[in-house]
DNA sequence: TATAATGTTTGAAC
DNA sequence: AGTTCAAACATTAT
């Protein structure tokens, strides 16, 4: 389920409560429902692949990590960690993460590395890309601080289009090229959003749980690599490793 | 049916 | 003290 677009797709869908007053907060989410009931949202936003309902000096802070799910206006069978009920319709989590913290998360969150963000800067992000010169290019995508909002389907999809074998180190890339994937990492993401609220991702996938390039027809790579041992998918023909030699 | 995965935090062990 | 690693959370598609 999340990645930045899903978590976009989220943020529109319940943009129906924004100005709206909690009537009822429930769940077995570990934070005071107390503190909410009964307040307005102030605003509904993402951050990467956080949600954050906004509220009046408090924000609660949502991550569906791998599992986590929601509905509106709708239920499942299973106990919600967090419920929140409004005069005109209602939303619940489930499976994720849910904290509720003080304060603006406008102070706690810079928009600049949102993939999804009006706000998004192209150039602070290149800068803050070529600052991890050590990384490689896998780990790099994935990191919230500089690629907020990309996760493991965006990182692969991105390297096979730039052309970027996934164990490339950032250091070793041509100027031209780490931009290309920066710019890459955005535009896909707008695409990975239309066609998830067209509900065909899946099939526009060129490598992400593949198993043949597309272009070549060959058996693609794969391996969980990097520090974070995620799957990487990838063309050993299409995809250069760039080195320092 | 068993396996593995669109993710992150925490805390133990080194 | 910095790092590395497993554990934890838990659903669903293949």
């Amino acid at each position: 389920m999340p990645e930045g677009p899903s978590i976009a797709i989220l943020r529109d869908e319940a943009s129906i409560f924004v100005g709206k007053r909690v009537s009822r907060a429930e769940g077995n989410a570990k934070i005071d429902m107390g503190r909410i009931e009964g307040q307005r949202v102030v605003d509904w936003r993402s951050f990467g692949k956080q949600t954050l309902i906004v509220f009046d000096g408090v924000y609660v802070r949502v991550h569906l990590l791998m599992f986590g799910s929601y509905l509106i206006n709708e239920r499942k069978d299973i106990a919600p960690r967090l419920g929140l009920t409004f005069r005109n319709g209602e939303i619940h989590f489930y499976n994720c993460s849910v904290k509720l913290l003080e304060g603006d998360p406008a102070d706690s969150y810079d928009w600049r590395v949102d993939i999804m963000s009006d706000q998004w800067d192209e150039k602070f992000v290149r800068r803050k890309f070529r600052a991890m010169p050590e990384e490689l290019v896998c780990d790099a995508l994935l990191d919230q601080d500089v690629f907020a909002g990309v996760g493991n389907i965006i990182k692969n999809e991105v390297l096979y289009l730039c052309k970027v074998h996934p164990l490339s180190l950032v250091g070793d890339l041509p100027a031209r090229k780490a931009n290309e994937i920066v710019a890459q990492a955005r535009a896909y993401s707008f695409r990975f959003l239309d066609w998830k609220k067209a509900h065909v991702l899946r099939k526009h996938w060129l490598v992400h749980n593949k198993g043949q390039c597309p272009v070549h027809q060959i058996p693609l790579s794969r391996g969980y690599l990097g520090h974070r041992k995620r799957r990487s998918f990838f063309c050993d023909l299409c995809q250069r490793r760039y080195t320092t030699e």
